[in-house]
RNA sequence: GCCUCUGUAGCUCAGUGGACAGAGCACCGGUCUUCUAAACCGUUGGUCGCAGGUUCGAGUCCUGCCAGGGGCGCCA
């Protein structure tokens, strides 16, 4: 399928060029050709405002704008175009190109719009990433959702995609983690043991204690932290994979920290960049005022690794390795991001919550330090989600805590069992990522019947039931003359012929939420089309129920096509 | 204090420097003898936080201010 405003773009850009050729336009440098959707019909399905140029040509923009369309080559999909005041090229698509476009659509099927922007380049989305020391919550589903939209909406652009997880259980938490649960374990043996208040203290790692002394008695009380630690994890795992999976994710591939200690990795990293003249043993980083040195003295630090960000425009320079030998976060994280760019992935996207904003900074400084280009990492921030829930005494909304280690939180199963997976699909990925979310739990199963989740799936399942129907009756839609269609159907089609355009929005400005819009505004154009236009009803003539049926054929091409884009599921029935 | 994101209808939020700022929810009034009404049709609703600036044109870009979130660690 064609991008049409892509082909009309090319067209004026031609166009102009001819008519700078031929001395009707000064030479100038022609500019981007912004062309868009205007908002209303009687101006078009496509637009160009050719103001911009009246400065550049020292004309007219209304005189340029008829210039232009008297060069304009012939396109089949617009026969004729208008000029409007105060410059604007206005495009109609013609009838009969939308009427073709049906069996176009239906051709194309589930590879509908698919494109070649990525032309099988390899692509990476890093998501989740979340470590194995807790359920999936409301705030790491966010980033799960986006990202594996991300992911699709690449996929859909034609780059080869991989999913990729990236996951610590090394460090203090996960020792805490192997802790809290053989305490626990005691505790399920009878011993008078308290879990301090820095440990997890969710009801997960009770259930997990009261399997460990049922399967092994007391068997496991000589056992290490380590051991219970990896029962920790191991059972985490499979809970988040498992979690993941019920709203559709999975991903390609588990990167894990420990890996980057294991192979030495960080060292070699941290030499390049100390070989690069980034790094300095100190006491205290070289800009430090005098109240940072104080403190450092007070604190009696050793000398520790830094890295010297602040040549690369960070507020202050990063400790690599503490003074204890101790690797900070951010050195295995600059070794990740090397590694990533080592594989050779045009494009690597990182979902985060805001609250990695600096550290993301000090990353790409990192891989400078590195002489390597940060260039394909683009990182998408995600806003914090809250989950609400209306508080009837208060008369406020509050927030419902997501603490995993206070063991006060709602999970990812949770908020299915609640809603649906495709309803906190869709809720997670309708916003744009710079908005803070306000999750608001009851408003969510509440709206369940009348949201706009139910309001595109129910465009799929109206399709279905139309061709469950005509099975039934035995009529199908062979030979159909779509000549007979009317202006609500093709209405639906123009509207259709979008989703290329959305798709190459949404991957090159990496806002894939901008696809859950598409979707609810292209049901809201089928909707009435679907309560005036009948296919099998007495009044109908066959012929122009056939063409009906191929159209309806086409518009559930559509409908499948964006709903798995967005990883929701195309019922038959609801 | 510095960095960053946000502020648009009663609520939740869209909005490529372009034409008269949109949707959902809520509210109000209509529509099921036809492929499922989880739908459709109609009505109501706005000093785009405030003040300047750039521009032929600003919700969109710049500056300042106000309000809210997040970050500013030898934590991850």
């Amino acid at each position: 399928m064609k991008l049409l405003n892509k082909e009309l773009e090319k067209a004026i850009e031609g166009a102009i060029q001819a008519a700078q050729d031929s001395g009707e336009l000064p030479p100038f440098e022609i500019p981007a050709i912004p062309v868009s959707a205007p908002k209303r019909a009687s101006q078009g399905d496509l637009s160009y405002p050719a103001m911009g140029l009246a400065k550049l040509a020292r004309k007219n923009p209304l005189e340029i704008a008829r210039m232009i369309v008297a060069k304009l080559p012939a396109l089949d999909f617009a026969p004729e175009l208008q000029v409007a005041p105060p410059g604007f090229i206005n495009c109609f698509i013609a009838s009969d190109y939308l009427k073709c476009q049906i069996d176009a659509i239906i051709a194309e099927g589930e590879a509908l719009f698919q494109l070649e922007i990525g032309c099988g380049k390899p692509a990476q989305v890093e998501f989740v990433s979340a470590n194995p020391s807790g359920p999936i919550t409301i705030g790491h589903t966010r980033g799960a959702v986006v990202g594996d939209a991300m992911a699709r909406l690449l996929e859909a652009a034609g780059y080869d995609v991989q999913r990729e997880y990236y996951y610590n259980n090394a460090g203090n938490q996960m020792f805490k983690l192997g802790n809290s649960l053989k305490l626990r374990y005691r505790q399920q043996l009878g011993d008078v043991v308290e879990l301090p208040p820095d440990y997890y203290q969710g009801e997960y790692l009770v259930d997990q204690a009261a399997d460990l002394v049922a399967q092994h008695g007391d068997s496991l009380r000589g056992e290490s932290w380590e051991f219970f630690r990896d029962a920790a994890e191991a059972r985490m795992f499979d809970w988040i994979k498992r979690s993941l999976a019920s709203i559709d994710i999975k991903h390609d591939a588990f990167f894990n920290e420990t890996s980057l200690f294991a192979s030495e990795t960080i060292w070699t990293v941290l030499d390049r960049m100390r070989k690069n003249g980034h790094v300095y043993e100190a006491a205290h980083w070289e800009g430090a005022d005098e109240d940072e040195i104080a403190d450092v003295k007070a604190k009696g630090y050793e000398p520790a690794t830094w890295f010297r960000s602040s040549s690369f425009g960070d507020e202050k320079d990063r400790v690599m390795v503490k003074s204890d030998g101790v690797p900070t976060y951010t050195l295995p994280d600059i070794a990740y991001h090397c590694d990533k760019l080592e594989r050779g992935f045009d494009i690597a996207v990182n979902v985060l919550g805001t609250d990695h904003f600096s550290q993301a900074q000090v990353v790409k400084h990192g891989i400078r330090a590195l002489g390597m280009d940060p260039a394909p990492i683009h990182v998408i921030f995600n806003q914090m989600v809250r989950a609400v829930r209306w508080n009837e005494k208060r008369g406020e909304y509050e927030a419902v805590k997501q603490s995993k280690r206070a063991g006060d939180f709602d999970t990812l199963d949770d908020l299915v069992e609640m809603t649906s997976a495709d309803a906190v699909r869709y809720h997670m990925l309708a916003r744009s990522p710079n908005s803070q979310l306000d999750f608001d739990v009851d408003q969510v199963v509440k709206q369940s019947n009348d949201n706009p989740v139910y309001y595109i799936q129910n465009a799929y399942v109206r399709c279905a039931g139309i061709f469950r129907e005509a099975e039934e009756r035995g009529f199908d839609d062979a030979g159909a003359d779509l000549a007979l269609l009317g202006e609500g159907e093709l209405k639906f089609i123009r509207k259709a012929l979008e989703l290329g355009n959305v798709i190459e929005q949404a991957v090159i400005n990496y806002e894939p939420h901008k696809i859950a819009f598409f979707a609810q505004e292209l049901a809201s154009v089928f909707h009435p089309v679907y309560d005036q236009v009948r296919v099998l009803h007495s009044e109908v003539p066959a012929d122009t129920a056939k063409a009906r049926l191929r159209f309806y054929r086409a518009a559930a091409v559509v409908f499948y096509r964006v709903l798995r884009l967005m990883g929701m599921s195309a019922p038959e029935r609801m």
